[in-house]
DNA sequence: ACAAGGGGTTTTGTATACACAAGGACGCGG
DNA sequence: CCGCGTCCTTGTGTATACAAAACCCCTTGT
């Protein structure tokens, strides 16, 4: 692996772990001695996030790492409601209802797994995740699904923020099944309205346990 | 202005305009050489153009230029309908009805512009122009915004395989007004369907006047 | 006392040199 | 004549050295 990836890599994972917090100025000297790399590798690495919005170049003062506002997080579900939306709608279209039909029945069963432990939990979010990529393989854009890429890195920040308890992903595996069901089925209109609530439930969870700032 | 945002700006321009063809395969030392820069910010920029999608990383060989099949066009307009029906939903709820009003007045004189020659032309494509930014103010959404701007690189570049005849500019405009009639008079659904409306009529110009290949 | 300008320090931007990997061509052997 | 191996060329990936620019602070003048 390169080690520009590696650097990419680890400072990413650092801002979405909320290990470097935002408004911390990453020094390219400070930074390449920390993750034992040269400046120009990690230059290359900060251009990427850059790019991605996790950090913003301060003139002359280094790249620091960005802020999610409470309004940012409204912004940023906006958009996902936007691109989600269509992206369930054209998957109900073209996607092969087997495949969703399968993912609904393990989603119903999901509930066991929530209960558990960690590595339980674990095989939680990798359902979740086969789902949004049977959704992108569905829809067949490429486009839709890179703008759908952009997003997740900071939906995976925001979602940090909020205390997932067992409650809250319990509901939201039932609202995955729905989401699955709905394109299993071939309806659009009723998958993008799945989308919509799951969506409205999921931002209504992050609003109401992380109150800050 | 610094080598590498120069570099990229020359780049970016030559791919859009068709200078550089899809496939062309960009060397860094052969085009640092001829832009007379070094490999480094030469690299930053190839960097950007890639995360943009103009150019992707052919493994160990250096970057190409990226194609535009007719599919790409259809994923293309798919997502532009999207992003740009919701933002037009949305600036008919936030915009200021007078900017809107404004912009549809002058929209509704833009045939005059169409038939004169080159800079009267120019003068159009500001208008619309100001239409979008208009349109991007209005939302207040940052992340909606951005999406749309990755996409404009895109179509800029689509747009430059269409022959912009003057029956179609005039068509076009009449729509754009359309659109900001809709946007001034407060009415989301009218705003979102004249949007729909305008890019598939769009589309089925492009398809029609390019048949490739 | 406050503001404006200048110098020092720090940090980024650029250039170049080197290492490594991949691809192709040439030559050798079967 | 064909196939395979090795060498050479070419290109990217990385490191480091140098230059320019921006910021901070200190000084100085009003």
């Amino acid at each position: 692996m390169r080690a520009s990836d590696k650097a990419y890599a680890a400072l990413r994972d650092d801002i979405i772990e909320w290990r470097l917090l935002p408004g911390t100025v990453l020094a390219e000297v400070e930074q390449s001695e920390r993750l034992g790399i040269s400046r120009t590798p990690l230059r290359e690495a900060l251009s990427r996030l850059t790019a991605e919005g996790l950090t913003t170049a301060a003139g002359g003062r280094g790249v620091v790492v960005t802020d999610i506002s409470l309004e940012d997080i409204d912004e940023l579900f906006e958009l996902r409601e936007t691109l989600e939306g269509r992206a369930a709608a054209l998957a109900a279209e073209r996607g092969d209802p087997a495949t969703f039909d399968a993912l609904r029945r393990e989603l119903l069963e999901a509930p066991e797994l929530i209960g558990g432990q960690d590595p339980a939990l674990h095989d939680y979010y990798c359902l979740v995740g086969r789902l949004d990529a049977a959704i992108d393989a569905a829809i067949s854009n490429a486009y839709l699904v890179q703008a759908m890429r952009s997003l997740r890195v900071h939906l995976v920040r925001v979602r940090r923020l909020a205390a997932d308890d067992a409650a809250r992903l319990t509901a939201a595996a039932a609202e995955h099944a729905a989401i699955a069901e709905a394109i299993a089925a071939g309806n659009p209109r009723l998958a993008e309205a799945a989308t919509t609530l799951h969506l409205h439930r999921s931002l209504s969870h992050v609003k109401a346990t992380h109150i800050p700032h």
